[in-house]
RNA sequence: UGCCCGGUAGCUCAGUGGCAGAGCAGGUGACUGUUAAUCACUUGGUCGCUGGUUCGAUCCCAGCCCGGGCAGCCA
C-alpha cells in the first residue's frame, strides 16, 4: 500500500565486528538450473561413452541422482551412488585427488576421492573450480577430518569445463563484485544460502496463512488506478512511443492504448485484496510489486515481493497481533529449516544474527502510540538531525533510535497523524481535530527499520469519502472501492510485509540487492 | 534526486609527477588423507573515459561514466 512518508532506519552496525571483507565467500556453490534433467541425462550418456564396456554393466543406465545433501545426511555407507554438481575446489596428490563437489542442495559440498589408478583419472585434470561433473562412487566413512562421509569415485566425468577465467575463486569476493555476475553468484556459498532461505521463507508464508484459514488471492499486476498515492508508477502501454496517437487537442490518446486507458504496474494489491477479504474473510496476496521511485538505498528496489494479508472483522489490535505472529513464524521456520545456511550467515555476514533472531522470537514486540513515540524521542536527550514534532513523519534516525536503542527489540508504532497517512486508513474517534490520528501501524525492526506497514481500513462510507477529499482523490476512480462500504461493509484491517526486507532481517544481509535473484534498481536491469 | 567515498592484473588492494607492485586465482613442477592445503617457479596491465596543465600524468585539474555509503520516497 502506498502510504505517505515513511522511512526506514538503515542497516544496523551489527555490533562492532566488521563484516569480513568479501563476506561472500569462497568459490562457490552451484544452483540447480532448469535444465538440470537434461544435464543429468547427458552425464549418464557420457558415462556410457567413457566407461569401458565391462564396467557399464554395473552402472545402471537409469541410476538415480543422489543430492549432496542426501549423501551428507546418509544413515550409513552406500554401495553405489551418482552425484552431479559443480567443482568447488580440487586438491591433487600424487596418487589421488580430492574434488569437492557441491550441487546447491545444501551449503556444504561432498568430498570426492579419485584414485589415480581409476581409468577416468585423466578427467580430473579438467575438473577445475566451476566445472560441472558427474561422479559415480561409494559413500564411505571419511578418513579425514571435517566431514562424516566421503565418496570414493568409481567413475568420474567432466560434463562441462570451466577454465581459469571462471570468475568465482577459492577466496572471498565482495558482494559488489558478485552483483555484477548475477548469473554466477548463486554458486557462491552466501548466495546459495540466501536463496535457499528465500525459497523456504516463501513456503513458510503460505504455510502460515493456509494453516490459519487464509485464502491466497492473485491480485492484478497491471492496474488502472494511478492515484493510490503520490509515488511514481511504471507505465504499461503498447502505444508507439515514436508516433503516439493524439487527441484532436494534441494530447496523448490513451483511449487507443491496449486497455483503452492509462495503465500501470501495481504498487500494491491492497485495494483489490479488500474486495476479496469482504467475501472470503481472510485473504493474503504474495506477488511482485513495482515502484518507479528513484531510490538509491540498500533497502529499496524497483521490483520487490510483498505479502499483504487482509482480514475482515478485524481491528488494528488484531492486525498487530497477526503481524507479530507472522514475523515470528517466519523467523522460527527459518531457524528450524535453514539452520546451516543461517549459521553461515551468522559467521560471515552478521556475527550478531542468531542471537538477535532468537531474542526476537522470545520476546513480545513492543507497542507504542505515535504520540508516545514522539515524546520518547523528544525526551531522549538525543540530538537528531531532524527535529521531532507531532504531526511530522518519523525520520529514519528516529525509527532507528526507537527500535535499536530505546526498546532494543521490534516495535510497532501505531495511531499516526491522519494528515501523513493514506486516505483509506480508519479515523480514530473522539480526538481533537488538530491531533486527529488514524489506525495505522508500522512494525520497525533493528537493522532494517520499517518491515511492515498496515492499518485498519476505513469501513464507514462517510469517513472514507472525507478521507478521499482530504487527499484530493476523485471518487469516480474508486467507485468499486466505495461500493465495498455501501454493501455489507465490515471493519477490516491488513498490512504489507516487504519480503526482501524480511529476508534481510533473517539473513543479516545488509543490501536488498543481495536477497533478490535479479535486482531491479534505478539504472540497473542486467540479466 | 542531494551529500560523501571510490575506480590500478581475473579478484582484493598497495603505490609514485620520471621502467607498474603484492596476495589470491590461472599455468608448470614438487609434496601431502587433503579440506580457502602447502612449497618453488611463472603468465598476466588501455592504472574507468575524455580533455587540460606539464619536458613528461596512473598520479595534479575539469567534465563525464560506473560502483558504494547515507538521506529522501517506502515495503
Amino acid at each position: 500500500m502506498r502510504l505517505p512518508p515513511r522511512h526506514a532506519p538503515r542497516k544496523q552496525d551489527h555490533g562492532t565486528a566488521p563484516r569480513p571483507a568479501g563476506s561472500t565467500h569462497q568459490d562457490g556453490q552451484h544452483p540447480v538450473r532448469p535444465g538440470a534433467n537434461c544435464t543429468a541425462r547427458r552425464a549418464l550418456a557420457d558415462f556410457r561413452i567413457c566407461l569401458p564396456p565391462g564396467r557399464l554393466l554395473g552402472f545402471a543406465p537409469r541410476m538415480k541422482r543422489t543430492l549432496v545433501k542426501e549423501a551428507l545426511n546418509a544413515a550409513g555407507p552406500m554401495e553405489s551412488l551418482l552425484l552431479q554438481g559443480w567443482v568447488r575446489t580440487r586438491r591433487d596428490a600424487k596418487a589421488f585427488s580430492f574434488v569437492e563437489v557441491n550441487d546447491g542442495s545444501c551449503l556444504k559440498g561432498v568430498q570426492v576421492i579419485v584414485d589415480a589408478t581409476l581409468p577416468d583419472y585423466a578427467q580430473v585434470a579438467r575438473a577445475h573450480t566451476g566445472a560441472s561433473v558427474a561422479v559415480r562412487g561409494r559413500l564411505v566413512a571419511s578418513q579425514g577430518q571435517g566431514q562424516k562421509w566421503a565418496v570414493v569415485a568409481t567413475g568420474f566425468t567432466v560434463v562441462g569445463e570451466a577454465d581459469g577465467t571462471y570468475p568465482l575463486q577459492k577466496k572471498g569476493h565482495t558482494l559488489e563484485f558478485l552483483r555484477e555476475i548475477a548469473h554466477l553468484r548463486p554458486r557462491s556459498n552466501l548466495f546459495g544460502a540466501v536463496f535457499r532461505v528465500r525459497s523456504r521463507l516463501a513456503y513458510a508464508v503460505h504455510q502460515f496463512f493456509q494453516e490459519r484459514g487464509f485464502h491466497y488471492v492473485h491480485t492484478p499486476i497491471i492496474t488502472a488506478s494511478d492515484a493510490e498515492g503520490a509515488g511514481d508508477m511504471f507505465r504499461v502501454t503498447t502505444l508507439d512511443l515514436e508516433h503516439p496517437p493524439r487527441t484532436p487537442e494534441g494530447a496523448l490518446d490513451h483511449a487507443r492504448d491496449f486497455f483503452g486507458r492509462k495503465t500501470f504496474l501495481t504498487v500494491s494489491g491492497q485495494l483489490e485484496g479488500e474486495i476479496f477479504a469482504t467475501a472470503l474473510s481472510n485473504i493474503y496476496t504474495f506477488g511482485p510489486t513495482f515502484r518507479a521511485e528513484n531510490s538509491n538505498t540498500s533497502r529499496h528496489a524497483a521490483e520487490f515481493w510483498m505479502i499483504e494479508p487482509e482480514v475482515a472483522f478485524c481491528d488494528l489490535a488484531g492486525d498487530m497481533d497477526l503481524a507479530e505472529a507472522f514475523v515470528k513464524h517466519l523467523i522460527r521456520d527459518a531457524r528450524e529449516h535453514c539452520a546451516a545456511d543461517l549459521e553461515f550467515c551468522g559467521k560471515f555476514v552478521d556475527p550478531g544474527l542468531l542471537a538477535r533472531l532468537d531474542f526476537v522470537l522470545e520476546r513480545p514486540f513492543q507497542r507504542c502510540r505515535y504520540t508516545d513515540a514522539v515524546e520518547i524521542l523528544q525526551r531522549s536527550g538525543r540530538k537528531f538531525e531532524h527535529a521531532v514534532a507531532w504531526g511530522d513523519n518519523l525520520q529514519s534516525e528516529h525509527e532507528r533510535y526507537l527500535t535499536e536503542e530505546h526498546f532494543r527489540c521490534p516495535v510497532t508504532v501505531y495511531n499516526y497523524p491522519r494528515a501523513i497517512k493514506a486516505f483509506y486508513m480508519r479515523k480514530n474517534d473522539g480526538e481533537a481535530p488538530d491531533r486527529q490520528t488514524v489506525a495505522a501501524m508500522d512494525l520497525l525492526v533493528p537493522g532494517i527499520g520499517e518491515i511492515i506497514g498496515g492499518s485498519q481500513r476505513e469501513e464507514r462510507l462517510a469517513e472514507l469519502r472525507e478521507g478521499m477529499a482530504l487527499h484530493h482523490l476523485p471518487e469516480k476512480d474508486y467507485w468499486w472501492y466505495l461500493d465495498l462500504r455501501r454493501y455489507g461493509t465490515v471493519p477490516h484491517a491488513g498490512f504489507g510485509l516487504g519480503f526482501e526486507r524480511m529476508l534481510m532481517f533473517v539473513t543479516g544481509v545488509a543490501n536488498i540487492r543481495d536477497v533478490i535473484p535479479f535486482a531491479r534498481t534505478p539504472g540497473s536491469a542486467e540479466f
